[in-house]
DNA sequence: TTCGCCCGTCGAAGCGCTTCGACGTCACCT
DNA sequence: AGGTGACGTCGAAGCGCTTCGACGGGCGAA
């Protein structure tokens, strides 16, 4: 293994001279710069990583903490975590992978280990048990989801309530009168998830707001589920003409049970939906959607763990990224 | 920071004795270890990782690298990588993620920093430009899937190529002559993916030794390409009567688009597919299949990585699973 | 009783890096 | 011409842990 002493003797220089050329953390002539950067390419040398967290209290490791989890949608949890990944790259920082249920003890371990020196949470829930931990942790985190109660903690997402009043809106102002949000699965609502709740907050204060007939359908991914769902909303008095989805998996199926009761999307029902852009340009029927822009949030969650690793004092407590809706094919005025 | 000479100085020993309490690398009495233990505990002690690793080449790190890539279903990877990090997390290790963008300098920047003391390959392409780094590499690696030249490498995965067999088996010994195989898409096979490539293989032969006749047929997961498949297959001349379904995300969809077609699945169709358990098990008709073990596999994976870690001179060069098809409802005899 | 050995423990060295204080040199100002 | 910084570099300390060799005391064997 080569070290840092290998590099300082090949360059003639010491190795404190090496370290201040590579982290650029003092000035160092360009000339023997350049010697230093040679002797590296040279030797291949990598600082070992563990000796580096050790002088120098800092890890360049992230903790991620991904929900893999019944209701959850894997593809788009995915999406938020390789552009985590991504970005931490581009800071030249590499991510660890804990799962949901390590919970606060995993959460605490990379924590009081040294293993990270920062930690990105997703799947949050309105009242979160790792609250209490993340605020009382010496390292800096970010959530990806708001709790109920955020104080003296940085999260990140888009605004769900506002997703859920812009869908509402949208299919208000096309003349629809009776809406239904066909929601996440039921114990994404049990478990009081944080996004999924808002998405019901938004709908509902919408639709009242413009006085239209509201219902809420949470719903399982289950084979033929899409078809049941699709069935009691139009045994509904009165039958909506106006669907917000706000469960991926469900997209397709679902505007595939309405053709197959006769319903044509948009001629008859108008179906607005909440998820990445991808997936809903990607249905046969490409639907209007607002965009879950989760390559965005794992990018900014990361910026901002940076900035509050780099010590800056003023790092947004919340940041909510404002809906922005899509108009596909799936919609159309109200006919008679 | 409560650091190991604060445990030391609770417990009344010297900061190796902690150590070994700790370790057992070398016999401590009963009671000097309760005394340690207790400390620990009173203390909240946590080694610091890094100088854990620094002192002792270890940093109970696994690097996973995952692919994030068209084609591949996520939720499929995602039940192998969270079997990964439940085992390493059984072994007391944590799992750094990796993409597949990171490509060979990841792999190399992970090993040669000692971030990571063991790697764990997805996605394993037949020629995998990968291979030699990993052969060269002074850390050990295991990979999931198959390259076509394995030797000097340990790689573990469920058999393809007998599991295409069993399914054409299977349906040959109900009486169907003609099969198809609706495989992954199309880029999977252009970037020579070693399980895809595989199946395909399997399938083939299986059938040209019953004397079937048979078809590939490469699929993308676009809206609409399971009708477009459908319709494909039952033009042929003659039509397939089974079909092997190799394609996570259009089992489904497939199996509607052919009722949807007119055919009865399984009256007028056979279907079986090569997929977790848990999918097959999930569609609307329930699919007869090969199980895809991702929970074992991936467990598996770490326990090898372990093994020649701790230095065991016979670990296996190869583990094939093998492969177990159940039964369920889309498959019958054929008629007429 | 004495010798030798093993068990349990200790002290010290050292893993590879960062960082702090110090020092020499040169340019610039007065 | 001497003083004053700023610049560029060096040496040494130390991050928290593991591990090696050594050592004392107890025991069994001779």
């Amino acid at each position: 293994m080569v070290k840092i002493t290998d590099v300082a003797r090949r360059a003639g220089v010491s190795p404190s001279t090496v370290s201040y050329a590579l982290s650029g953390k003092r000035p160092i002539s360009a000339e023997t710069r350049r010697r230093v950067q040679a002797a590296v390419r040279e030797l291949g040398y990598r600082p070992h990583a563990g000796a580096r967290a050790l002088a120098g209290s800092r890890s360049n490791v992230l903790a991620l903490v991904v929900p893999l989890r019944a209701g959850i949608h894997v593809p788009v949890v995915m999406r938020f975590a390789a552009s985590v990944v991504t970005a931490a790259r581009a800071h030249d920082h590499d991510v660890l992978l804990l799962t949901q249920e390590e919970g606060e003890e995993g959460l605490r371990r990379v924590a009081d280990t040294a293993l990270a020196d920062a930690l990105i949470v997703m799947d949050v829930q309105l009242r979160d048990p790792r609250l209490p931990l993340l605020r009382e942790l010496d390292r800096p985190s970010v959530l990806i989801g708001f709790p109920r109660e955020s104080t003296g903690l940085t999260c990140i997402d888009l605004d769900f309530k506002a997703a859920g009043e812009v869908c509402v809106d949208h299919l208000a102002r096309l003349g629809h009168r009776v809406v239904a949000l066909v929601g996440s699965p039921p114990e994404v609502y049990v478990r009081q998830t944080a996004f999924a709740q808002r998405v019901v907050q938004g709908f509902t204060a919408a639709a009242d707001r413009a006085g239209l007939v509201s219902s809420v359908h949470p719903c399982a991914a289950a084979p033929g589920s899409a078809l049941a769902v699709a069935e009691r909303l139009l045994r509904e008095q009165p039958a909506p003409t106006g669907v917000v989805v706000h469960n991926e998996p469900l997209l397709e199926p679902l505007i595939d049970a309405f053709e197959q009761l006769g319903l044509r999307v948009p001629g008859d029902l108008s179906v607005t939906a909440i998820c990445p852009d991808e997936f809903a340009a990607a249905v046969r029927v490409p639907v209007t959607s607002v965009a879950v822009p989760a390559a965005e949030v794992g990018a900014r969650a990361v910026e901002l763990l940076m900035a509050k690793l780099g010590g800056a004092a003023d790092v947004p407590q919340a940041t909510l990224l404002p809906p922005r809706l899509t108009e596909r094919a799936s919609t159309a005025p109200r006919t008679a």
